[in-house]
DNA sequence: CATGAATGAGAGTTCATTCAT
DNA sequence: TATGAATGAACTCTCATTCAT
């Protein structure tokens, strides 16, 4: 893949020669920002700090992007489009509506873990104008119909326990955007090892099967669901 | 509670007597400032803005706060302090595993319904200097460590499923502290309802019971688990 | 008048006290910087340069005015307001056109002696805003329709010879306000002194009463009227 | 003429081919930029929008000029060179100083409506480094001391009213320098309508003939100065 | 105490100008 | 030759922070 070339290349790298693929350029710029922003939060990243990561000056960023919030948003719609991405396979695939969150689950997973996809659900929407705000909401929309979808298909066919499927995405989704949130690229754990322990977990449940739920007395206000 | 009683009257009016308790205008502050942090991110907050929301002079915060990064550390402090609160309180009672689980679901999707709680998930850790994220990571490696000990006991005493309760609390922790990405006061579920659907979902799974789980065949990368 | 007492009194004393006026001081930032604006050209001049003649900071000047645009355009509504006082004056005074016109071109030759006078005329439009532009076009459009009616009212009452009173204006406001391009104030001749000559020449003409006027007769370039 | 040619022939076109005379590109060049100039500004201005008008590339200009500022100064030369030719041609017609002056007062009308020559009067001196300022300054003066003398020579031969030549030079000067402010070449007026009425109204003056100058009492500042 | 005024440091952005190909 | 890429210098503007009253 480009991303690992990259990785293993540093981006900067990109910069050496002038005449280089200038979409190359352009793609080191980005991950360049994306991994500054995640690591010191938008605000603080000033575009020096990018440039000077690259080996090259401020205002030659301006070559390949008009502004800074350029930069931002072109880091949001490279992660979106890898989740839009394979979640269009997702959905061609056949298969039961739980196993089609199964696969969601462990394809968001994995975009989870990259610095693209890290950027989509950890920076915060804040610092976009309101015009790209609207745009990556609406990507942002699509995606939760997407997973609402399947989540009802799976109540349809019986592969899923009756609910409510906008509160049950917002678990799903939740718990796996949150991956972004403590995710090391060189912990212990690697991205595919994650993604299968949440497929298991959020479609299981905690809870042992094969015995009687048991009694949420004590425990305040949680509704009554056993048998 | 306070919280209620602020919201009702808005925080600005702590402010109109010169002779108010001080601890109630500082608390006014943090409100208002939590506010904004929410709304427009903190690098777009400026201490101006919270002035003008409280009808008093931006040097005036000077007397309440040493420095804009004070006002978002104790938001922090006051959001994970919530938390812990209710731990203690979820720790202290009797139950199985399950039972603490689906009370901590319980309270902390509360909490996140709340701008101090929103605080301390949403905002960026890369806007606090290193010592201040020092302590918010001691914080929140606290109320990590009391859920997992949670899912531990609660593999022990057979009420969960045995597993990684490491990946299992960050799949839970994420489902609910995602919460304060979506949760509008004005919406249509209250927090409560939100709280008992999620303890629903993140305990009993979204499978169907009863039936064989599904073969996930077909779908790509989920590894296939069962028998 | 203000205005002489802070040409006596140089702009940046209005600074030295922190509790002064603040009108005089945002009048001290306008007269300095309409100085400048004349001297080296909007473009060229800096806010540092406007700062640093009035011994204080850079951002000082915007606790006086939003933005460096928002000073030319003060400029501009000074300088068009000082006409605009001195041509209501005029139009409320009786007396035949010609009398009215004269008394234009000897109020207007003054105010072009000053420099908000100048700024109005000297400066390049092309540094307003769209927005500003139109504001400050409204203001000139007005003044020049006020001495075309002056004109019509003239060559109505006989006072004034029968010609186009459009071109005429022109070449009256013209000649005034060209005096911007050369008047130094510290110059030989007074603005007085400069303004009832313009009065004479332009309302009496160059050519020598008592004989008849020449022919001008169609002809394109140097027109032969012979003998 | 060659820029009658250009108007019809948009400039750019002069970049099409490679074997083009460089003197037209070089003028192709300065016609584009003097329009610039004059609808933006110099100072906004940027050689990005000459060449893009012209369809090359930045450097490209750089073969041509050695800096921006070589452009605008060659374009005060190519204006100020206008006026001289004409300036000569009429010295060199006998005639009285008043039939001069008209002459004068017609080409100079006539150059004024185009670029070059509203180039000269209507960009801002300050944005010439001060050498070429001098140079620039040394050209109008010339001008200038060429009308003094027609009048200088009318006040001696009789057919000009005895007056101030400086003054009324200027006054001359600057009415029809205005016109660069005002004209439009898709205008109603033509400019040799323009340059025929200005030379009327400038020799004959606005006061009707044949009857004696009004008494200028009533308007308030006016100097008393007939009989 | 509280405030209007002021500042220093630094951000993003622009642009004339020059390499390097 | 002619150009895409790069730069350095500068500018406008912002903001947390602190005097001075």
């Amino acid at each position: 893949m480009a991303r690992e070339a990259v990785a293993v290349q540093p981006h900067w790298k990109a910069f050496v020669s002038r005449r280089r693929d200038p979409a190359t350029k352009r793609e080191a710029i980005l991950q360049t920002a994306a991994q500054l922003f995640l690591e010191q939060s938008y605000g603080r990243t000033t575009l020096n700090d990018v440039a000077k990561r690259l080996n090259i000056t401020k205002p030659a960023l301006y070559h390949y992007f008009r502004s800074k919030e350029e930069i931002l948003l072109e880091c949001y719609r490279w992660g979106t489009g890898l989740i839009e991405e394979s979640l269009t396979t997702i959905a061609g695939h056949c298969g039961t509506g739980l196993e089609k969150v199964e696969a969601f689950i462990y394809a968001y997973a994995n975009v989870m873990t990259v610095n693209f996809g890290r950027c989509v659900m950890r920076l915060d929407e804040g610092d976009l104008s309101s015009k790209a705000l609207a745009e990556v909401r609406t990507y942002k929309r699509k995606i939760d119909r997407r997973l609402r979808s399947f989540i009802q298909e799976g109540i349809e066919d019986g592969s899923i326990t009756p609910c409510d499927p906008k509160i049950a995405a917002f678990a799903i989704a939740g718990a796996v955007n949150w991956i972004c949130m403590w995710y090391e690229p060189e912990g212990a754990r690697t991205a595919e090892e994650i993604a299968s322990q949440f497929a298991q977990t959020l479609t299981q449940g905690l809870a042992r099967r094969g015995r009687p739920a048991p009694h949420p007395n004590g425990t305040r206000k949680v509704s009554n669901r056993e048998s």
